[in-house]
DNA sequence: GACGAAACGAGAGCGCTGCTCTTGACGACG
DNA sequence: CGTCGTCAAGAGCAGCGCTCTCGTTTCGTC
């Protein structure tokens, strides 16, 4: 309805997109820090002050990234847990996990970007939290089909029950992802997700050196299948 | 026996921990990537150039800050094990975990210095080795002393075993730190001591918004108690 | 006690950065 | 056809890490 103007909106989009892509394989081999927009100018034959066209600052363009490498590692996760029939709550569930692992092995700059120390005065903005929660939403929702398949253990006995103090963020949790599932399960499940990304920063900003060093695929997997295990997903399959 | 050679060889030391100092105040206030050799000069009413008699790059002042952040929560972790009975295994767990949180949250940017992304191409220097073990050595001791005093219950039923290709890691960090432990205690050991610094890390960079918001503590401490359990060093201690 | 070497602070300067402001050209719309 | 918004370009500012040179001061040694 609109060729005419889009005309210019479309070259405008181009534009940003193809920044953007510069970026990201500027960040990816430099790391943050070495993201200059006057790089990005001079690979695109602009000059830099024409990036400010498209970009406000280099935070803003440093923004857009982060976005695109949550939605990538979102969509990581997704596409993992898809690729399980849906009633293998396990398999979905180290699927998802390996997923994870693996596209932060891939993109390591990227996933510092995201789970890395914040930058300076650097606030992440409203916009981030939508892509954010993907890999969230998989996760859960990998809970919530096993409970309601009647496959979801209770936890193991012996484990401390979630703080009162938890019940408030519980209720909000529950209503937003967690379906019926108790305080108990999503305080687990939550620590399951931080030590899932706990297992990949520490691997991938080297504090495993001299430490793990043969088989880190192996150790992840016994960290997930731990967690699994503690959630309560790891019921006997029904035999073949 | 040499005050004549000390005489510039303190002002130097002074010199050099003067800088440091006020480098250190710098990151707190504008974080890794804002501590500038200029502001260190000028602050100090040298000009730039003088610093470089005293580190050779920036990176070498970023690296003794690293160092300097690995000794602060070593011995953060070092005096908390201390103030608890020695037979007091769990108390002593309890105190070490928190007060890594509590060192972290007071010093966030020399945390995210240590265990946020690293820098560039930055690769970190054998000198930060042992300041970086100092922690570990900590929590393995721990497990060692509950371990001879016959008050370390093995790991609970249901949980994987070590893949077999962590033996050889193992049997490394056995002779280093382990004492006797067992294949599968020092991996969960190694995973205790991920999951800890994940759950803090998530903390400090911002994860838990909207996600956790009522009492971070409860839950961190809800995390440390989960491990402890998993390691065995729950086991109710001898009535009064 | 004098001398050479080493260490030192100051200054100028290189190339880079993010960012701002101005200028002139192009394209869309009334 | 004229007007107005969008655009790339260029100059320029302040800051950065880092290097080199130049006088000065201090130290260890004849």
């Amino acid at each position: 309805m609109n060729a005419s103007r889009t005309a210019r909106e479309r070259v405008r989009a181009e534009l940003i997109s193809e920044i953007k892509e510069v970026a990201r394989r500027q960040l990816a081999v430099e790391g943050a820090s070495g993201l200059s927009l006057r790089a990005v100018a001079r690979e695109l034959g602009m000059v830099s002050s024409a990036i400010y066209r498209y970009f406000p600052s280099r935070d803003d363009l440093l923004t857009a990234l982060i976005i695109e490498a949550f939605d990538a590692i979102g969509a990581a996760t997704e596409n993992a847990d898809a690729s399980c029939p849906r009633d293998r709550h396990l398999d979905r569930w180290m699927s998802v996990c390996r997923a994870i692992r693996t596209w932060a092995l891939a993109h390591p700059h990227e996933y510092a970007l995201i789970h890395g120390s914040p930058v300076p005065g650097y606030v992440a903005p409203e916009d981030t939290a939508a892509p954010a929660a993907r890999d969230g939403i998989v996760l859960a929702g990998i809970l919530r089909d096993a409970h309601e398949a009647g496959k979801l253990a209770p936890p193991p006995a012996g484990l401390p029950p979630a703080p009162p103090s938890f019940a408030a963020d519980a209720e909000q949790l529950r209503e937003a992802l967690f379906a019926p599932l108790s305080d108990d399960v999503i305080l687990l499940a939550l620590e399951g997700w931080t030590h899932i990304y706990g297992t990949v920063s520490f691997e991938l900003f080297g504090m495993y050196r001299n430490v793990i060093e043969q088989d880190r695929a192996a150790a992840f997997d016994h960290v997930a299948l731990t967690q699994a295990h503690i959630l309560g997903l790891d019921t006997p399959t029904p035999a073949a």
